[in-house]
DNA sequence: CCTTCTAGATTGACTCGTCAATCAATCGGA
DNA sequence: TCCGATTGATTGACGAGTCAATCTAGAAGG
């Protein structure tokens, strides 16, 4: 019962993900070959079409993946009973933490997907966007509540916040600025001591 | 004299830029292939790489032509005798009347150049760091003077800005937010009260 | 004013390498 | 025995870049 056919003793669908991780993340999407996954996954080049569609699929998995994380994590943190900056807080510590925990993963969802605006960007508009409005709900509550002045679009506000902390992952990423578990505290403070203070009354 | 050799009648560079514009900026970079442009252009294929060493070199010079005037830009902004607040306001409206007064270009170098940090934006990683490095000496100096806290790196606050500012333009590129003067300036005033806010004392 | 002449401009069919995707064959566990 | 898992050689499409041929406009010469 250990292992039936739903559950194999290894998990070649997963092994593949990683594999692509890492490939993606080294010679990025369009210069990586699928056999370049097959080989890091260390299987043969057909089973990769066993288990996605395409080569497309496997990015769009990883992707998706991911992103419903950030998603349920942004909801999950917009309801604590906790003032508008903290819960801003929480999500810049939430995404600031996923590249500290997968750098690989997060450059390739950010490189690949977030930043590719126009190939899988487009393809994942729908999803990036839930984000956005997630944020943008938190700064619309805290106007009406008072907390943050209510002469700034809460759609901009958090296009400011996000396209903040996606500037500073993809510094991380390519090493325009040093990146380390003092780096990631510090800037999360000061973005969200920069942005909030912008936009608190 | 009026035409000679070094100056025909038909400019067909000039011709070919423009078309490759067009194309990059309606199929992407990567889906168009280099007979499109010909074709955009009322060129034959063979042309392009009459006037052009590749299809590479083609965005490299659309971006280089550009981005120069942007640093010109900020420079000259940034010599002027006026408090930082106005400074920056001065290159967000710069950049964002890049936008207004060519579009397509704008698209292209954000989308194809600025935001695609591992194929094109590595090469001109360079010059993209100088429009940073031009916009932290403002902060910094903002912050020497007393006008703005300086408690904040000025690298960061730099990545701030700028990248508040190009998330807007990828927000209008790809129609995520409504687009005219009417929202430009509006945008342009928010996006510097919000930073410059949370940036001042 | 007409006729070569020549260099650069212009043409587009063709070459050549690169992969994504397919598929027939083989393996291995229940 | 059977069926899904696994293999990797093969196919087929695609598109960047090449190149030999052709054109054109001004220069040189008569």
């Amino acid at each position: 019962m250990a292992s039936t056919r739903a559950e194999p003793a290894v998990d070649r669908r997963r092994q593949i993900l990683d594999a692509a991780i890492r490939v993606f993340a080294r010679q990025g999407f369009h210069s990586c070959r699928v056999s370049d996954i097959a080989r890091e996954a260390g299987v043969a080049y057909g089973l990769v079409y066993h288990y996605f569609k395409s080569k497309e699929e496997v990015l769009n998995e990883l992707f998706s993946e991911r992103w419903s994380l950030l998603l349920a994590a942004i909801e999950e943190i917009d309801a604590r009973p906790i003032p508008p900056r903290a819960k801003l807080d929480a999500v810049a510590g939430f995404i600031i933490d996923s590249y500290r925990h997968d750098p690989e993963l997060m450059k390739v969802i950010v490189v690949e997907v977030t930043r590719a605006a126009n190939s899988f960007g487009r393809t994942h508009l729908p999803e990036i966007r839930q984000a956005y409005d997630l944020i943008a709900k938190i700064v619309s509550d805290a106007q009406a509540s008072g907390a943050f002045r209510d002469d700034v679009d809460p759609t901009y506000a958090s296009m400011w916040f996000y396209g903040a902390i996606e500037q500073l992952l993809s510094a991380w990423v390519f090493e325009l600025i040093p990146a380390g578990d003092g780096e990631f505290e510090n800037a999360r403070e000061m973005v969200v001591e920069t942005i909030c203070g912008g936009l608190e009354r």
